[in-house]
DNA sequence: CCCTCGCCCTGCTGGC
DNA sequence: TGCCAGCAGGGCGAGG
C-alpha cells in the first residue's frame, strides 16, 4: 500500500527512464480507474517530453513540455511496472519511451488515478487544494500540529491520516510514528501535551526518512518500479505485529479505529 | 465545522 | 481440493 515513501521510491524509480525522455506511444487499455481517464490522455501525452517528476502527498507528478502534468495516485495496489518481459492483468496505461523503454501503471484494485493537470496551476487543482503541509517539509512543524489539534476531540490517529493536516501519511507510517513518539492512538488530539507534540513532528520525519532510505515497505503488492522489494517492512516496531513483543517489554495490540487497524503498545505509548 | 461510517475494487489468506 | 468470510485501505460522499 503506497503511502509518501513509496511514491517517492517509485517516483524516483520513474526518473531514470523518463526524466528528459520524449513519450513515443501510449496505450490506454481500460477507460477508467478510481475515475474515468482524461479522454484525451493518449493525445496530450504522444509526443510530450518529461521535463521533471515530482511528488506532493501520496500523488506522483511527471511534468511535460506542454504545460500539462499527469498526475498518478496508485490507490492501494498501484504500482509502475519498469520493462516488463510481458504485459499483464492490470497494466491498465502503457507508456513506451523514444528510446525504448516500457512503463506500465497496474492498479488491480483500481483505487488510483491518473488526471493531467495545467501545471502552472497544480496547487489550485481539487485535490491539491486543501492538502495540508509536506511532512518532511518545512512547513510541517510542532506549532502546526498544536494548530490542527486543538479543540480536537477526535482520536490522533485518525486525525494524522487527515490528509488536510499533513499530506502524505498512511496507515503504516501513522502507527509507527505515534509509537516512536510513545502517544497512543486513540488519545483525544487536543488533549496531547506540546512536550508529546513535540516529540511527535521528529517521529515522523524520521519514520518516513528511513522508509525512504530503505526504498519503501512492501505488503503484498507494492514493489519498487525496478521489481526489487523495499526493505522498510522488516522495520516496522508495531505494525502488523499484534501479539508480538514490543521493544519496552510490553505487548503490542489490535485495534480498529474507522474502520481501519491501528498497532499500538499500551505499556509505552501514553 | 466536526465526526463517524460505508463504499469503491480485487486478490490473497485462513478456517472448515 | 473447494468454498467463503475476512482483510488490506486512500479518498470521498453521506448523514448525524
Amino acid at each position: 500500500m503506497p503511502e509518501l515513501p513509496e511514491v517517492e521510491t517509485t517516483v524516483r524509480g520513474l526518473a531514470r527512464y523518463l526524466d528528459g525522455a520524449r513519450i513515443a506511444r501510449v496505450a490506454v487499455n481500460r477507460p477508467d480507474l478510481r475515475r474515468p481517464f482524461p479522454v484525451d490522455l493518449a493525445q496530450a501525452l504522444t509526443g510530450a517530453t518529461v521535463t521533471g517528476l515530482g511528488r506532493r502527498a501520496k500523488y506522483g507528478l511527471i511534468h511535460t513540455d506542454r504545460a500539462r502534468t499527469m498526475v498518478f495516485h496508485l490507490g492501494m495496489s498501484g504500482r509502475w511496472r519498469i520493462e516488463p518481459d510481458v504485459l499483464e492483468k492490470h497494466d491498465h496505461l502503457v507508456l513506451e519511451t523514444q528510446a525504448g523503454h516500457v512503463l506500465a501503471l497496474n492498479d488491480a484494485r483500481r483505487f488510483g488515478s491518473v488526471d493531467l493537470v495545467d501545471t502552472a496551476a497544480l496547487d489550485a487543482w481539487g485535490p491539491f487544494a486543501a492538502l495540508g503541509p509536506e511532512p518532511l517539509g518545512d512547513a510541517f512543524t510542532p506549532e502546526h500540529l498544536t494548530g490542527a489539534f486543538a479543540g480536537r476531540l477526535a482520536p490522533v490517529k485518525p486525525l494524522l491520516l487527515d490528509q488536510r493536516i499533513v499530506a502524505g501519511l498512511g496507515n503504516i507510517y501513522v502507527c509507527e510514528a505515534l509509537h516512536r513518539a510513545g502517544i497512543r492512538p486513540d488519545k483525544p488530539a487536543g488533549t496531547i501535551a506540546a512536550k508529546a507534540v513535540a516529540r511527535l513532528v521528529p517521529a515522523i520525519r524520521a519514520v518516513l526518512a528511513e522508509s525512504i532510505k530503505a526504498g519503501g515497505s512492501t505488503i503484498r503488492d507494492y514493489a519498487q518500479p525496478n521489481g526489487e522489494l523495499g526493505y522498510f517492512a522488516a522495520a516496522w516496531r508495531v505494525y502488523g505485529r499484534e501479539g508480538e513483543a514490543c521493544a519496552c517489554g510490553g505487548t503490542v495490540s489490535r485495534t480498529v479505529q474507522g474502520g481501519r487497524s491501528t498497532f499500538a503498545c499500551a505499556r509505552c505509548q501514553k
